[in-house]
This record gives C-alpha cells, sequence and structure tokens, in this order.
DNA sequence: CTACTATGTCATCAACTGATGACTTACGAC
DNA sequence: GTCGTAAGTCATCAGTTGATGACATAGTAG
C-alpha cells in the first residue's frame, strides 16, 4: 500500500492505467445513472459499463455501492452545467403542420427531452416545470392559436392547447413505446394522420 | 373452473379461507408498505407476511407484483373518491366516447395519478410501466381499434393508438396546469371538442 | 534489463428476488 | 357421510444483485 512515487494529484497522471481518471469516470457515470434512474435501479454493472470501467473497481476506490452513491452525491454540487435544449422548439413555428413535423422528429429518437420530462413529472421542481410550460405557450400554442384565428376557427385558443396537449401525448406514447404501431410508424406518415385530425377542429 | 356454488359476493363469505378477505388483505399490505417504503424496496415476501398469507397468492389474485401495485394505487385512488364508481378503469369501454370522458373526467380533479405517471416517466420501474401500459392497451387501446375498425376506418389500430395518446396528452395536459383555457374548460364541454378531433379520423 | 506494485480483469460466490406449478387442505353442496 | 373444487402451502426455479479474491498486466524505479 505504499507509494512509490507519490505523485502529486494535480500533476502528470498521464497513463492508460490511470486510477484517477477511472474514478472520476466511475463518478459521473455515478451520477448519471443515479440521478436518472434512482439507486435502486441503477447497477454496479451498469455503472461500470457507462464509465468503461470494470465494475469491481468500484469496490476497489469507493468501498461499495452505497459509497459510491454518497460520493456522487457529494460531488453533485460541481456539477451544476448548463443544459442542452432542442434547437428545434427555439424556433418561431409557421403553423400546425411545421409543428406536428417538428415534434414528432422530436420525438423520433430515443426517449422524451429532459424538457418534455419537467412538463409531464409531478414532481418535477416547480420553476423549471412554469420555465418549460411558458416556452412552450409562447413558442407553439400562442402562433397555433393565431393560425386558427386568422382561419376563422371558433375558440382558436382553447383549439390550439387541446391540439398541442394531444400531440404531445402523441410524441410522448411515441417516444416512450406505447404502442407498438405508434412507435414503428414513419414520423411523416404520422404527421399526416395527425393533422387530418388536429388541423380542421370544428 | 365451473362454480359449483356460484354464491353471490355480497353475501356470506364468512370462511376462514376467504378469497376476497384475502385480497384485500394483500392490498392493504402492499398499500401500506408501497407507500412507506417504495415499490423496489418492497418485497412479495414481506408483503405476504404483513399480510399474513402466503406470497404465492399474489401472483394467483393479481398477477405479479407490478399488477398488485396498480391494482393497490388504483385502490387507494377510489378510497378518496367518495362516490366513484367501483368499476371505474376496470371496465371495458364502449366506445370512444366512453373512453374520452371517462378520461376526462378522472384527470378533472387531482393530479395525474401514479398510473398515468408510471407511464409517463422514463424513471419508472420498468415492469410497472409495461404493466400499466398492457392494461392501457387491453382496456382501452383494443376496443377503440376494434370500434375504428368495425365503423370501416383504415389503419383502425394505428389510429386508435394515435387517439389514445392524444387523450392521455389532453388529460395530462389539462391536470398538470400547462394550459389556462384546457384547465379551465368543463370536462363534458372539452369531450365534445377532442371527440369532433378524434371521432372521426380519416 | 529486472523487479515490484499499482491497476485492471475475470470467474465466481452467496443472498435475494419474483415467479411457477405440483401438492394439500378446507369448505360447502348434495 | 362423499366429493368436487376453491383456497392455500410449499419447494424450487431462473435470474439478478453486490461483493470478493485470485490472477494478469502495465507502468516505473533501480
Amino acid at each position: 500500500m505504499t507509494t512509490p512515487t507519490p505523485v502529486d494529484a494535480a500533476t502528470a497522471p498521464r497513463r492508460t492505467r490511470n486510477a484517477l481518471m477511472t474514478k472520476e469516470a466511475l463518478l459521473a457515470a455515478a451520477q448519471e445513472l443515479f440521478g436518472r434512474k434512482g439507486y435502486e435501479r441503477t447497477t454496479t454493472r451498469e455503472i461500470g459499463e457507462a464509465a468503461g470501467v470494470d465494475p469491481a473497481l468500484i469496490a476497489r476506490y469507493f468501498g461499495s455501492k452505497a459509497d459510491l452513491y454518497l460520493a456522487a452525491v457529494a460531488a453533485e454540487r460541481l456539477a451544476d452545467d448548463e443544459r442542452d435544449e432542442p434547437a428545434g422548439v427555439d424556433q418561431p413555428f409557421a403553423d400546425l403542420q411545421d409543428v406536428v413535423e417538428v415534434v414528432l422528429r422530436l420525438t423520433a429518437r430515443q426517449g422524451p427531452g429532459p424538457i418534455l420530462q419537467a412538463l409531464v413529472r409531478d414532481d418535477a421542481p416547480p420553476e423549471i416545470r412554469e420555465a418549460a410550460r411558458a416556452r412552450l405557450v409562447r413558442r407553439i400554442v400562442q402562433p397555433v392559436a393565431a393560425q386558427f384565428d386568422a382561419d376563422g376557427i371558433d375558440r382558436p385558443t382553447l383549439r390550439a392547447q387541446v391540439a398541442v396537449a394531444a400531440l404531445l401525448g402523441v410524441g410522448l406514447g411515441r417516444s416512450l413505446g406505447w404502442f407498438d404501431e405508434l412507435h414503428a410508424t414513419d414520423p411523416d406518415e404520422l404527421a399526416v394522420l395527425v393533422l387530418e385530425a388536429l388541423g380542421r377542429p370544428g
């Protein structure tokens, strides 16, 4: 257990076998996984795979899974980085068709993004949910309502809200794999279908 | 599987061996334990012991641990509602109109129930999400698809899936207060609106 | 080079999980 | 009483979990 070369932690840990980098990789993976799935649902094997490291090293460097969790929580304060947002949601939309296509295409990838999840979870931090909600209204609901109004449709705001909520439901169900066909259908094809229903309210 | 004595469920289930009492004991124990310790940390053996019943009976009466969880959650919900019909979500639906009305009415009061949340959150335990999903498909999507098919509508299954997902989106947005008008509008009035869009696909 | 050790790999463990199906028992009709 | 069946019991399964220690290898000092 004696360190032959008590290397200063800051200087030159450049090696392919690097205990420091390994520890940090484990810590980062643990933070991500524990944060996303919770403690119980995260396995040491997952953490190891995510970190590109053998799970046995968790025991070596942290003692146990529980100890790794404590270490991850303790280090949590440092990782308060900025969050990415889909570029698509930031652009103004011309009409409902744009909206439908973009939303369906966004949810075509895997899982709903952090924004949609914030919108949907009842335990999300209120200020985050409110921010997501406000953006949704401004970028999507209002343009659609304006279009409905211009088209002389009755109760344009309410109908726009219904349409957007419905669309989010479809996107959510699609990205979470609720239904087989819904999941498998091509985004563009689906857009046509959804537009048929939402596009001509009243 | 023929019942020799089709005893009316309401009358005289006074026996030492009583399926009804056993189910209720399991349900009560499940509510208590799931509520206190969460799903993952609660084992079927614990539930059985707390209920004074063999854990194998969970499988017999509820199907699985995940199904028991859903049943416990549903039962809790019904207990809150004073006079809600005991059938609730457990009965098959006649047509899309039924579905729309029930869903909108259910999401009218409080936030989305645990079941809807389980369906919607990407960090929910997979078994529970799958159980909720399976129930949704069987009780709602399939009947609606059958109706669409009977009406000679093209691609009935896909359209039913889209319709149900959209409907859930509306219910979700409504119960979470996404949009003001959507939140304020009377359920029945809203039902008419949604049906206009979903009810006549193609 | 040789040797030493920090680092990483691997096979495997014991414990626990939910689930299953064959078996036993008690109920209640007759 | 008998007897069929619902209700309950039990042993055991297959899978997963976190953990462990023997082993292999890379990096470095001398």
